[in-house]
DNA sequence: TTGTAAGCGTTATCAC
DNA sequence: GTGATAACGCTTACAA
């Protein structure tokens, strides 16, 4: 592409500008190049300056490659997502990545579509690139992925969930208590038959412990718990809309219903101002997520916030900080316990 | 991390398991090794069986590091979005990331916020990981860029964008013809006096494209152009609120607004419904991008939606195609034009 | 502050 | 089908 160059991309990086060239060029030792590189502050200003000339004038470029085999420690690290384009995530990637980019590494990133094999083979990528560290979501992982993150020498990072009992350091919340929240929130505000709708995308099973504390609490308060499970791999909307019409067509319908996620909840709330439903009147309605068009729906959406970028600001600094590129107090916290805000908005 | 391992993790890959470990315990070369996992049926079934026994038993993880420098070519690649969190982008970059994992390569991404600069210091360090190929968005690069990707080897593509006399793979549409048919829309429907309101976000030079082809229709259709430019770097929402709230109280009163996207748009419409608009009968409303939110506003916002997903995945077949893993007709097609969807909802 | 020598773990090359 | 050997471009270790 680019017009062609080479008549077939030579193979041992023929004619490469590599760092003997402006070496050679500069009238230094490669060594010394390197250290320009890395540790500018051991080079003599007047050599600098000789070396920063050639390196613009040849367009020289670092191979990281070769420095990452020879110092066994890429500046490069791996982050598996669930899915990348999902509103929820984003933030995440985006606070990790930046913080990182900052600090010169590099984002290698991939999505399991919450399925703990395509995990397994993205992690299994990822470390034969030895990557500085690996950063994970959730603690549902395979046999597989659990052994090699048990083996692996680099630092390995959980978010989005909250599990002081595993070994990775923990930058999350819990599942489990935004389901207690959500259901006291709604008990609290007088709801009496509340529903919990669940996440169609099978695999998402931090949605399962949202409705384990959601269903420990409403017994808690001597309510009937009352879950309704889509069809499963609907589209997110498709299976609220779902979700609603089936709780409205009920015989004793709810007052109020917990989503799974926003994007349930908008799919119900659309159904339900279809079908003539009033909301929150005639039925209150809870999302998760605090996607970017909650606050724009009419009513808008109440939902539990999770603290998406801060999760990856925090892994980013985690990984810094185990790397020795920011200071650490005493040793790098391991356990990070975030909180989840409960936006009140009209839905609920 | 997960529990101390290695005391302060031994620096030059100290007992780690390499080729040459599984080699040994397999009582053949490494170079043998090597060929099981590249090209597998030159190996002999029955070594092959002994080869997979001793990978399983020893966890053995290829250092692809290592191939890549030996090989010149690491099976990554990588890609310079403008913003990863914007629902806008994710698509493309999923489309991307998929279709490559699935043939076992990496996504090596980093987002430059619309900077030319930070799209410069992203190329740079990704050419250092010599990438089997980049995907940049737009045409708009910095020289230091435009030098980069003019002399490296790699296959370049440019997504988001069409500008065929461009020497990169050209993967996208014509934004300056998005302008064209929003404009011709609204005056086949009747409106006349049709403004634009930019992108408050500064860079976004592809939104001044899409101004200029409203522009230019506009005088084409004897009508009167009227851009309104929201502070720099106001918030989205807050953006189109304020643009909306501007030509609300102008003397004489836009009756339809093209809104640079639907984010823009989202806070315009919000913005004239408490003000008591009708929309589209007071003013009519047409964004850009088909955000997941357009369908669930109300009104529904009409909009004109790019080929995001396809771009990526199309993206990613071309690299593929270069890089030879998927077979081409004659040769890799570099001029790709795919098309906009004006998608006509209440709004406009 | 600077340099020399020895790898890092893999694949290309060429021979068998 | 298999193997010995020499790179790939850089950094570590040690020396000056």
């Amino acid at each position: 592409m680019t017009a062609e160059k080479t008549p077939g991309r030579k193979r041992r990086g023929a004619g490469r500008v590599t760092l003997n060239t402006v070496a050679k060029q500069a009238g230094v030792s490669a060594i010394t190049v390197s250290r320009y590189f890395n540790q500018p502050e051991q080079v003599s200003p007047e050599r600098r300056e000789r070396i920063a000339a050639v390196v613009n004038e040849l367009g020289y470029v670092p191979n990281l490659v070769a420095g990452g085999l020879a110092s066994a420690r890429g500046k490069i690290v791996a982050m598996v997502i669930p899915n990348i384009s999902g509103p929820i995530f984003a933030n995440t990637i985006q606070g990790f990545s930046d913080t990182l980019s900052r600090h010169g590494y590099q984002l290698l990133l991939a999505s399991s579509y919450f399925s703990l094999e395509q995990e397994e083979n993205a992690v299994r990528a990822f470390l034969g690139w030895s990557p500085a560290a690996l950063v994970l979501t959730s603690h549902f992982h395979s046999a597989g992925t659990e052994k090699m993150i048990a083996e692996t020498d680099i630092p390995v990072i959980e978010t989005w969930d909250y599990q002081p009992e595993r070994d990775p350091v923990q930058i999350g919340f819990s599942h489990y208590e935004v389901g207690v929240a959500a259901a006291r929130y709604l008990h609290g505000k007088g709801y009496r038959r509340i529903a919990f709708v669940q996440n169609s995308a099978a695999g998402d099973l931090s949605a399962l412990e949202r409705r384990d504390g959601y269903t420990a609490t409403i017994l808690e308060l001597g309510l009937e718990p009352w879950v309704f499970t889509p069809d499963a791999d609907r589209a997110p909307f498709e299976a609220g809309k779902q979700a609603m019409d089936a709780l409205m067509n009920a015989a004793l319908r709810p007052d109020a219903i917990i989503f799974a996620n926003d994007n349930l909840a908008a799919g119900g709330l659309l159904a339900g101002q279809r079908a003539g439903l009033k909301v929150p009147e005639g039925c209150a309605v809870l999302g998760f997520g605090d996607y970017p068009f909650a606050e724009m729906l009419l009513p808008s959406l109440s939902t539990i916030k999770p603290p998406a970028l801060e999760m990856g600001v925090m892994a980013a600094t985690r990984v810094l900080e185990s790397l020795g590129e920011l200071p650490v107090e005493h040793e790098v916290s391991r356990l990070n316990l975030l909180e989840c805000l409960l936006i009140e908005r009209e839905s609920a």
